[in-house]
DNA sequence: AATCTCGGCAACCGCCCCGAG
DNA sequence: CCTCGGGGCGGTTGCCGAGAT
């Protein structure tokens, strides 16, 4: 069974995006969403396949996208997250709200991997027999470390990532990173943004997870207090969890779509 | 100032998975 | 159970801009 490349199509456009096709998209699916995307160029008038206008889509017109530089934090996030999945940038990307896969492919491919060959290095040569992570060899790495976290953190389920992947992608990189369900890391702070707490906040009133914490009374009373807790595995296990919750386990539901 | 080199990123390609018929 | 089609994913390519020479 071999079947033609979508784009094969004569008279279908490739190549980069013009605002007027973008203003296309982003009108089209506002109207009626993207039941079909191999229908929706046509529908929508577009010269493009529906496998572009959807990655159009998802890496860079959602309005859910976060653009701008990765902070520290999300590149150790990042790091951490490759260690345990492997190259499944989907599922890393399911854990950093607003970024996609391909953005966090790239990233990875032009900073990440060079600072981590370089970090090797430099652990290689001077602490060759130690324990230390490559990321503490790094004279440059702000630790966000928090003691090492054990946590029986269940990876959301979503269409492209459950246990069973998790533990694929742990075989597929050689890391045994799962053992006894309990999955040994290093969880750096993710960089919490308001739409970040915006999706936490709507999973918490979808009733579906109660989420334990109160509102705060700062000057952003979108942003609820942290719980304060002397447990750190707790405390990690906040975190993830409002990750988890913030539905980035998954396409998100945008609202009005 | 012109040319070259390199890095970053958007987009494409092809394969795989899964659900519907 | 098998086939087919759509969606999703990861790898790769190629363009463009910035910095170096």
């Amino acid at each position: 069974m071999v079947r033609a490349p979508c784009c094969d199509k004569m008279g279908l456009k490739k190549g980069p995006w013009t605002t007027e096709e973008d203003q296309v998209l982003i009108s089209y699916i506002q109207k009626y969403g993207h039941g079909n995307w191999r229908a929706l160029p046509k529908h929508a008038g577009l010269l493009r396949c529906g496998k572009s206008c959807r990655l159009r889509w998802i890496n860079y017109l959602r309005p859910d996208i976060k653009r701008g530089n990765f902070t520290r934090e999300e590149e150790d996030a990042i790091i951490n997250l490759h260690e345990m999945l492997g190259n499944r940038w989907s599922a890393i990307a399911a854990r950093l709200p607003g970024r996609t896969d391909n953005e966090i492919k790239n990233v990875w491919h032009t900073h990440l991997k060079k600072r981590l060959h370089k970090n090797n290095k430099i652990t290689s040569s001077t602490c060759s027999t130690s324990n230390l992570t490559s990321q503490s060899a790094d004279p440059e790495y702000v630790n966000f470390e928090s003691p090492t976290m054990h946590t029986s953190m269940s990876p959301q389920p979503s269409s492209s990532d459950d246990v069973s992947s998790v533990n694929n992608a742990s075989a597929a990189t050689g890391h045994d990173m799962i053992k006894d369900e309990k999955i040994e890391f290093v969880a750096p702070f993710p960089e919490i943004d308001d739409s970040f707490w915006s999706e936490a906040l709507s999973a918490d009133n979808s009733g579906d997870i109660p989420l334990e914490f109160s509102e705060g009374t700062n000057d952003d009373s979108t942003h609820p207090q942290f719980p304060v807790t002397s447990n750190i595995d707790d405390g990690m296990n906040f975190w993830f969890d409002l990750f988890i919750r913030a539905g980035h386990g998954g396409t998100p539901e945008l609202p009005g779509f």
